[in-house]
DNA sequence: AGATGATCCTGTATGC
DNA sequence: TGCATACAGGATCATC
């Protein structure tokens, strides 16, 4: 799914909710979701836990716990999603896989939930990831840290300066500018979706060489990173396959891509047909036209 | 160093 | 209709 918006749109729904649930309860249907540990162990290293926030870094959701100051990590990959179903609420199968059983919302309902919380209040918490790709671990403080060493700079935080940006490209002058999106040790936070639309935003090509830009262009890149961001965060994220929000309901920025998904199709700027190549391993999409 | 492909999985879209 | 192939919001690892 699941980039920085729809990530930072989980986190702030379940920020709201999440906090002073205790854990009663986990269900785990594919054990190596929870991996290393066996799913017995997940189980009772939760039980009981009270959660005291949520957070993120990156693409990982962050679930604080106490006692013990542990945190639950999260990463979708994929197709991973969090739904969250209120205490008394009836399930809705109907909501949490829409996009994936196109015509049939409740042939085989939970077909793809891997972990089910189960919180004292009757409220409860379903990881549902088709592909399995992603993970929920159990981290120590000191992990933690590691997961924010880890990872570059936070585009939406004050960090992410002109001067902080310049020297972070500065360091793979030979690389690729989708390339360079996509490395989340450099940046944070963006994906196969965003990296493409931030292009098109700043008007330059995924092809070029991080050490072709210009000092404006940077400046550009930096500020089309945060607007759109800024953007998709405003809408819920991008519904373009399984990602939903944490009641099932579609996120709303798929009707404002400019470039990704659009092969073929005309450039809403220029008419030009938008243009989709292999780089990076990945489908990217630019605008011939638009985009120097 | 950087580019490429395989891998972890399941499902959908396409082309013949 | 059936079948094969490519591709999909991620990230890591081996190889050239």
């Amino acid at each position: 799914m699941p980039e920085l918006p729809e990530v930072e749109t989980l986190k702030r729904e379940l920020a709201r909710v999440l906090p002073g649930r205790v854990v009663k309860s986990v269900k785990i249907t594919w054990p190596k979701t929870v991996a290393p540990l066996t799913p017995r162990q997940f189980a009772i290293r939760l039980h009981g836990r009270i959660i005291t926030a949520v957070s993120r870094r990156a693409k990982i959701l962050l679930i604080s716990l106490t006692p013990g100051q542990l945190i639950l990590a999260i990463h979708l990959k994929m197709t991973g999603q969090l739904i969250y179903y209120p205490q008394g609420s009836t399930l809705k199968p109907a909501k949490v896989e829409p996009l994936i059983i196109g015509g049939h919302p409740q042939a085989r309902p939970f077909r793809y939930t891997r972990v089910i919380f189960n919180f004292t209040d009757g409220s409860r918490l379903y990881f549902n990831d088709l592909r399995k790709f992603g993970w929920l671990k159990i981290l120590p403080a000191g992990e933690v840290r590691q997961i924010h060493e880890q990872h570059g700079l936070e585009p939406l935080s004050a960090n992410f300066t002109l001067k902080n940006f310049a020297a972070a490209l500065k360091r793979y002058p030979r690389r690729r500018l989708k390339q360079i999106l996509l490395d989340q040790t450099v940046i944070a936070g963006l994906g196969n979706i965003y990296a493409d639309e931030v292009s098109f935003a700043a008007g330059l090509r995924p092809t070029r060489h991080v050490k072709t830009l210009s000092a404006n262009e940077m400046k550009k890149l930096r500020r089309a990173i945060k607007k759109v961001l800024r953007r998709a965060i405003k809408k819920g994220g991008t519904s373009s396959r399984n990602y939903v929000r944490s009641d099932g309901a579609p996120g709303g920025f798929a009707a404002y891509l400019k470039v990704y998904g659009r092969a073929g199709k005309p450039c809403q700027y220029c008419g030009q047909p938008i243009v989709k190549i292999k780089l990076a391993g990945r489908g990217t999409h630019f605008c011939p036209r638009c985009q120097k």
